[in-house]
DNA sequence: GCGACAG
DNA sequence: ATCTTGTCGC
């Protein structure tokens, strides 16, 4: 009785991975992530970078055909390395809160076809910064192992202030008392990003990465290449 | 009951 | 996310 919902395990890369079953109903997704909640780690624990990894999932047929990217970049250069695209049947629909659940699928299928294991993953979308601390970056990174940081271009919780206009300032994002991001002006005259611990990153190294991504855009360069890749352009 | 609500 | 053309501004 009381029996976890959550199966343990380690990869071949040595990282602790967690398995579970995936609802179809809301009910049962938020029982799931109230399970994963327990096993966040928001500080450092991943090796050297050399490469950044960069999801993004898109749709077609009205939503029922689900496109995944993954790509990885030079840390260093921020050359594209490797794409991988993949299509899959869309199994849930979008529900504020449970994000995750619809895209994760498409996203494992498309970090399989990549040759190479990136050091470190951009998530489009949250991490921690989530009602319950479980959006699609630290869900991920839940379920791969994998180092994750989460990039989204809209609040889904929390209040803070006006984020400085100076490039790569931010001001947090705060949950009651709790920092759980960061709205950091990426581009001077444009509207912030939202940067949040995935699992396995602490926000400050989040955000320093995320400025290492950046060049001369909104959005860095991990996300824009997995972005133009799931969008079909 | 009334808003808010990643992608 | 996706549906969609031109258009204002650097």
């Amino acid at each position: 009785m009381g029996a976890s919902a959550l199966t343990f395990s380690t990869n071949r890369h040595g990282q602790r991975v967690i398995a579970h079953a995936w609802p179809h109903d809301a009910p049962g997704c938020r029982a799931i992530q109230a399970e994963l909640t327990q096993h966040i780690v928001t500080h450092d624990d991943f090796g050297p970078v050399a490469t950044l990894g960069g999801i993004d999932i898109g749709f077609e047929d009205g939503g029922r055909t689900t496109r995944a990217a993954a790509v990885v970049l030079d840390a260093e250069t921020l050359e594209i390395i490797e794409r991988a695209l993949v299509r899959v049947p869309t199994r849930m629909p979008y529900i504020p809160g449970l994000l995750s659940f619809r895209e994760i699928p498409g996203a494992l299928a498309a970090l399989d076809q990549l040759a190479q294991r990136p050091d470190l993953v951009f998530v489009d979308g949250h991490g921690i910064a989530h009602p319950r601390r479980l959006g699609v970056a630290t869900h991920l990174g839940l379920v791969t192992g994998l180092p994750t940081i989460g990039v989204a271009k809209k609040r889904l919780t929390g209040s803070h202030d006006e984020a400085p206009s100076g490039r790569g300032q931010w001001t947090p994002l705060r949950d009651k008392d709790d920092i759980i991001g960061a709205v950091l002006r990426s581009r001077v005259g444009v509207k912030p990003i939202f940067i949040s611990s995935g699992h396995r990153v602490a926000l400050d190294s989040g955000i320093a990465w995320t400025r290492r991504a950046l060049t001369r855009y909104r959005l860095p360069e991990t996300t824009r290449a997995a972005d133009k890749l799931a969008s079909n352009r």
